[in-house]
DNA sequence: CGGTAATCTAGAACAAGTTTCAGACTTGAT
DNA sequence: ATCAAGTCTGAAACTTGTTCTAGATTACCG
């Protein structure tokens, strides 16, 4: 059993820096399904978003029985989860080649997410897919998501310079998070505008200045 | 036809405070059997959450037929969030009555998202349904979502003690938001504890002494 | 190699959201 | 009071996520 699930779960207790579950043995060929897998999904979802992500188009696609796929995702959100997974590793390793070049902490947080904003932007369906994923997600798939959450405050902590967050940090970090999720969602539902978004990044990331003034001092023009 | 979908997309246009939409006439037997429908979702979402709200068995338990019930609200999640729109009318009229006592305005719309909060935390099912069908409408719900947002809007700004706030404030206050609905997001899944919530909101909360200066001096002990 | 446990496949079956339809009932205008 | 238009009902049908089953296939152990 390739079991995703248990595999995460493994994952998800250690604060921040957790390490990589511990791989069930795969073999080639199941390594092969699951990418197969994880390739249909990025790309139905690209075309259509969530609805049009189907699991039995999924699992044609990816010449895998339905029940099988079912074996490696337990649920169709636990499959867009994975895939945003594997997308933010993509990210992460983009960023890190080019880190962002801001002089403040905050400045290098905006610009990362921003960043990641435009990459979304250029697939806004796939985007859509997987926030709405991410954020219906219940409980059962709490690991998965929980791992999502610690690779996206890595990117951030990493931009901010940060090795060893204070608990302060870590409530600001968390709260950039929640902005940005929330702001992506009004995004994809066209209730906010990019140049929106991008205040409200901004703005969040203002608070980053507020629990370590030692980066610049934060008191604005009187 | 009553026609939610109609009714709330006129209401989807001005800024922050906008009119309640031109009620379509209702006949007091439609209203009856509105609030009917309002009331059984409401009790099935605090039985058991998103899940537990089942169209069939709302439409059995508020005594109308499957069609009817889709006449009223066209999907389940139109269901939910006018349920919201419901709850939220309700605990701002709670609020009115006893305005939250903080000296700054940051500490009083910790405070109103606190007590919101507590609410939520008696019918965490309910809490549940309505968080999850919020994040996860698409387009076609939009304007209910952002009559909920409004609202919610308007409940912020109304502890910050605002009438007519600036560009900068009002990111905020959607930042405020953005926090809220995902933090509610992650404690309802198990992975934030009910502390690192309040955490977080007070955290965001200090950005309102960031964008208006005026309330107290925000410069932290050096 | 041979056997056995795990995995995979095809396809049926089930569950819940959504749509559709014919006929009964209300409403509002004349 | 009557008629036309609009609503409501009950029931069936359709869609898509999820589960189940019986029989192939594959992986691994001795």
């Amino acid at each position: 059993m390739p079991a995703e699930a248990k595999t995460a779960a493994k994952a998800a207790q250690s604060p921040v820096r957790a390490a990589q579950p511990v791989t069930p043995p795969l073999t080639e060929r199941q390594e092969a399904r699951r990418r197969r897998i994880l390739h249909a999904s990025a790309q139905l979802a690209s075309r259509g978003g969530f609805d049009a992500v189907q699991m039995r188009e999924v699992a044609e696609s990816s010449q895998v029985a339905l029940g099988t796929l079912y074996r490696y995702f337990p649920s169709k959100v636990h499959l867009l989860v994975a895939t945003m997974q594997d997308q933010l590793a993509h990210m992460h390793g983009t960023l890190r080649k080019k880190p962002p070049a801001g002089d403040t902490a905050a400045q290098r947080v905006a610009e990362t997410l921003m960043r990641a904003f435009r990459a979304l932007q250029r697939e806004p369906h796939l985007a859509d897919a997987m926030v709405r994923a991410l954020t219906f997600a219940d409980r059962s798939v709490s690991p998965e998501v929980d791992q999502v959450s610690r690779q996206t405050t890595v990117i951030i902590l990493d931009a901010m310079g940060l090795d060893d967050p204070t608990p302060a940090q870590l409530s600001a970090v968390r709260v950039i998070e929640h902005t940005w999720h929330s702001a992506l969602i009004t995004w994809l539902s066209g209730r906010a505008s990019i140049a929106q978004v991008k205040i409200d990044i901004e703005t969040v990331c203002r608070l980053i200045d507020l629990t370590s003034p030692e980066d610049r001092p934060p008191s604005p023009a009187p």
